[in-house]
RNA sequence: GCGGAAGUGGUGAAAUGGCAAACACACUAGCCUUAGGAGCUAGCGCCGCAAGGCUUGCGGGUUCAAGUCCCGCCUUCCGCACCA
């Protein structure tokens, strides 16, 4: 009775015992000394944003990593798997506000609840590189960076428009604000204001940015088009229209001379500046320079463009710029064309948007849809500057858009080609002075002041005498205090604690106040991989000569939903820190993986649909083990995935069978003395043919197919089949030494899906040392082929019967089987075999008349 | 509108152009009993008593052979969207 209830899988016992003995053990998953001659190989998931609990989609993202950092250790590599915590950040304040606990208790308790998480799904990870990003020993190196990045001219201020969300009480960068909502707060539309902040200067790393794209192979092609769409390069030309002379005998509504002086210029993008000689009319957006200053003594106008610039609003918070209806009016000024003199109308539209290119566009109507649109609706002239190349061939309506043509119509340029037209166009505006050549990103530079209290302070000094003024180094860092009234009127909590405002200024002495702004929190992210490699170096951010060992990230993991926010970041930051000679490496991660989102019931898991799974409840109830396989088994990592706890219980009933199929027979397993036969046969060939198929499978798998939900599924096969020979097995009917195979390279298989499980079995089958450290099982391809093949016979394609060959049979020898069975000589008694396909080991195919 | 991914049993899914549905879940029947969220055996795409036929969103095509490649369309999801 005793012994049978040792045969039942507990994971409750097992995982319990194996926590503490890995606790007890620090030195488990760390990294070895950079001098260790082994391979290296850096694997990283996203750090999580300590908000109290793990969800369903970090167990799947760490599920993934810390699967592919046990098979790394066990192939023999220098792993590096660290952990840290995106401890800054909002929710900290608003839990604050509700709770009355100080940000930093409520995050610190938060970090210690999911490290015990953590440690109960039995992840790998090296806590002794733990990087905290609400640390000052951390934080510090952003005031470091920010202060390096503002000597070379990256960081600087300015006041411009910039999105407020009003549930944050903060700014956004435009990375942060989607469809016009914010990032957290999806129900949130963002406001523009116009603030003063600090700023990332990424614009300069634009074109490197995109560049560097091509030859991130390592990347889904989804995240290369998504960084693409942002950074959005588009070449074209920039031209100075001139205010038209005429404009000065204008009136004003009240019969006064119009005061805008003539001769003043408009600069205007465009891609098409082939198409200048169609332009019909000047088109500004409603916040463009000029159009405040005609308004200024024009009420009628101001009222007009007060309104168009109330539709853009609304469109936009709408999250659908597209739609708008397209609206405009005539400001009674001209412009001239400055390449033939010509003079056309200048107006304000909705569909301008005032920052992109210049605010100002040509509108050329005759080859353009929206201008076309418009112009339709005003009684603009239409006008064709571009006949197609092919006349006769070509549809030759209005608008005519592809580049595709011959300018007509355009005086001396008459007769060319887009190409040849635009940079003959081009020289023309150089040599003139009204204008030039110019790429345009639709990247804006990076706003990272934040109004808010529970981040990184920007470590700037206002001095009235001395202007903006760096914290010098050796005063770094600015601490953050504790003790702060957190409120939600918006202004930065800090402005209202006197001690940390006011300082006295370094350069002068006298009395100056500190930057009350923190960093985004997207700043802490951006670069926090490179500390895990040096994670306590209280001299610099790290050590170079480690990083350089350790860069670029072999694989980097995450969701999707980081595509261009985080990801962009940490490619813009790598380059920073490259020019500041720092590391080598242009980008992060050789490899990136975006897994799928967790979903149930068809829907993504939220409080409010009220579909959540606990990563507790399922540890509690099917133990680690169950819940990391099932993650990884119910899809493939790519693709979302549907939780279905039966499911979990599924593998759970799995791994049962596994851990009283490996007991049952592991005593016998280690009384094993000797080598296997060479040339085993019968049951035992039977077997280890299935075990070494697998192996192969998975090792494969492991390279960069990742369909971790086969291998799991393989391994399934392969319990399977030893499970189904147990009568045999019982009956001595293989040997030890096979059994002890058979066994052992089973849980050494199971031990990056299932580390509890594999510790357990490797202890109870005698194995040395730790599982995870054990080599990786090779696979004996003479072992795994199989000497006997059953090709499937088809008539015309369809199936018709099986033959069984010797494998390798030539293509004559599996021919005259096929003839042969009887069911294809019924079936083909009359007919005419009018030709025979043999693929070898594949199929024959017969195609009869 | 543009770009991308996907569409296969009741469900999650599998399949270098070569036997569609592996592996699981659910379900059905039976066995076992230490009554456990257990274990074991068998069945399980559709039509049909069967022989056999049909089946990968829809319609074409390429091929000896198509879930897989090509063309057109439909649906779902994701990203971008007056970007001049």
């Amino acid at each position: 009775m005793a012994e049978e209830k040792e045969l039942r899988y507990d994971p409750a016992v097992i995982e319990p015992k194996w926590q503490e003995r890995w606790a007890a053990d620090p030195k488990l998953y760390a990294a070895d000394p950079i001098t260790s001659g082994k391979p290296k190989y850096y694997v990283l998931e996203m750090l999580p944003y300590p908000s109290g609990q793990l969800h369903m989609g970090h167990v799947r993202n760490y599920s993934i990593g810390d699967a592919l950092a046990r098979h790394m250790w066990m192939r023999g590599y220098n792993v590096l798997h660290p952990m840290g915590w995106d401890a800054f950040g909002l929710p900290a304040e608003n839990a604050a506000l509700k709770n009355n606990t100080p940000p930093r208790q409520w995050t610190l308790s938060n970090i210690a609840g999911m490290k015990r998480q953590f440690g109960r799904l039995g992840m790998g990870f090296d806590w002794a590189t733990e990087v905290t990003t609400c640390f000052p020993d951390y934080y510090r190196w952003n005031q470091w960076f920010f202060l390096r990045m503002y000597e070379r001219g990256l960081v600087y201020r300015k006041k411009s428009k910039v999105n407020w969300c009003p549930e944050c009480a903060t700014v956004l960068a435009n990375e942060q604000v989607i469809d016009g909502r914010c990032w957290r707060h999806e129900d949130t539309i963002v406001e523009q204001r116009d603030l003063e902040q600090w700023f990332f200067r990424i614009t300069a790393y634009a074109q490197e940015l995109l560049e560097g794209l091509d030859k991130l192979d390592g990347w889904p092609e989804k995240v290369r088009t998504m960084q693409r769409n942002w950074i959005g390069r588009s070449e074209g030309t920039e031209v100075d229209f001139f205010l038209a002379e005429d404009a000065v005998n204008a009136q004003n509504d009240d019969g006064s001379p119009k005061v805008i002086p003539a001769g003043r210029r408009i600069r205007v993008f465009t891609t098409r500046v082939d198409t200048i000689f169609g332009a019909t009319s000047i088109q500004l957006a409603p916040e463009h320079a000029l159009v405040t200053e005609m308004a200024s003594n024009d009420a009628g106008l101001a009222k007009q463009v007060s309104q168009l610039l109330e539709e853009q609003k609304k469109a936009r918070e709408a999250g659908d710029v597209g739609a708008i209806e397209k609206h405009g009016v005539p400001t009674g000024h001209f412009a001239v064309n400055p390449y033939n003199g010509e003079r056309i109308p200048i107006w304000v539209a909705n569909y301008i948007l005032a920052d992109y290119g210049t605010g100002a566009i040509m509108s050329v109507p005759g080859h353009d849809e929206r201008d076309f649109e418009f112009a339709t609706k005003y009684a603009i002239p239409v006008r064709r500057v571009i006949a197609p190349a092919n006349p006769v061939a070509e549809e030759t309506a209005l608008p005519f858009t592809t580049e595709d043509g011959v300018l007509v119509n355009s005086g001396e340029y008459n007769g060319l080609g887009y190409a040849e037209a635009t940079r003959r166009l081009q020289e023309a505006a150089v040599r003139g002075g009204f204008g030039e050549p110019k790429i345009t990103f639709r990247i804006k530079d990076w706003g990272v002041s934040r109004q808010r209290y529970w981040g990184t302070p920007i470590p700037m000094i206002h001095c009235e005498r001395d202007g903006i003024v760096p914290v010098p180094d050796e005063q770094l860092p600015v601490i953050l205090p504790d003790n702060v009234e957190i409120t939600q009127t918006g202004g930065s909590p800090l402005a209202r604690v006197p001690e940390f405002v006011n300082v006295t200024c370094p350069k002068c002495g006298g009395p100056a106040k500190r930057e009350t702004d923190t960093m985004d929190t997207f700043v802490d992210s951006s670069w926090y991989f490179y500390r895990y490699t040096d994670a306590h170096n209280d001299k610099a951010a790290f050590d170079s000569a480690i990083a350089n060992y350790w860069f670029p990230i072999d694989q980097y993991i995450g969701g999707v939903e980081h595509a261009i926010l985080h990801l962009i970041y940490s490619r813009f930051w790598t380059r920073v820190m490259r020019d500041l000679g720092m590391i080598k490496n242009d980008e992060p991660a050789e490899h990136q993986f975006s897994q799928g989102m967790v979903i149930k019931d068809g829907h993504k898991m939220s409080k409010n649909r009220g579909n959540v799974v606990s990563p507790d409840d399922m540890v509690n109830r099917y133990g680690a083990d169950a819940t990391r396989m099932y993650a990884l088994f119910a899809a493939p990592p790519d693709r979302d995935l549907d939780w279905q706890e039966d499911g979990v219980a599924g593998v759970s009933r799995f791994l049962g069978r596994a851990y009283r199929l490996v007991m049952r027979y592991a005593a016998t397993a280690r009384a094993a003395n000797g080598a296997i036969a060479p040339e085993p046969s019968g049951l035992s060939l039977k077997l280890l043919r299935k075990l070494h198929q697998t192996i192969a499978k998975i090792t494969q798998d492991f390279e960069g197919r990742w369909h971790f939900n086969t291998d799991v599924a393989a391994i399934m096969e392969l319990v399977n089949e030893i499970q189904g020979a147990d009568a045999q097995l019982a009956a001595g009917e293989v040997p030890a030494a096979v059994l002890r195979e058979l066994l052992t390279a089973l849980v050494l298989l199971l031990a990056p899906f299932a580390p509890y499980l594999a510790a357990e079995l490797w202890d109870e089958l005698g194995g040395e040392g730790a599982v995870l450290r054990a080599p990786w099982p090779p696979s004996n391809p003479n072992l795994a082929r199989e000497d006997e093949l059953e090709i499937p016979v088809q008539i015309n394609g369809k199936l018709a019967t099986l033959v069984r060959v010797p494998a390798g049979s030539a293509p004559s020898v599996i021919e005259a089987a096929a003839l042969a069975d009887e069911k294809i000589k019924s079936r083909t008694a009359g007919k005419t075999i009018a030709k025979v396909i043999v693929v070898p080991g594949k199929t024959v195919n017969l195609v009869v008349k």
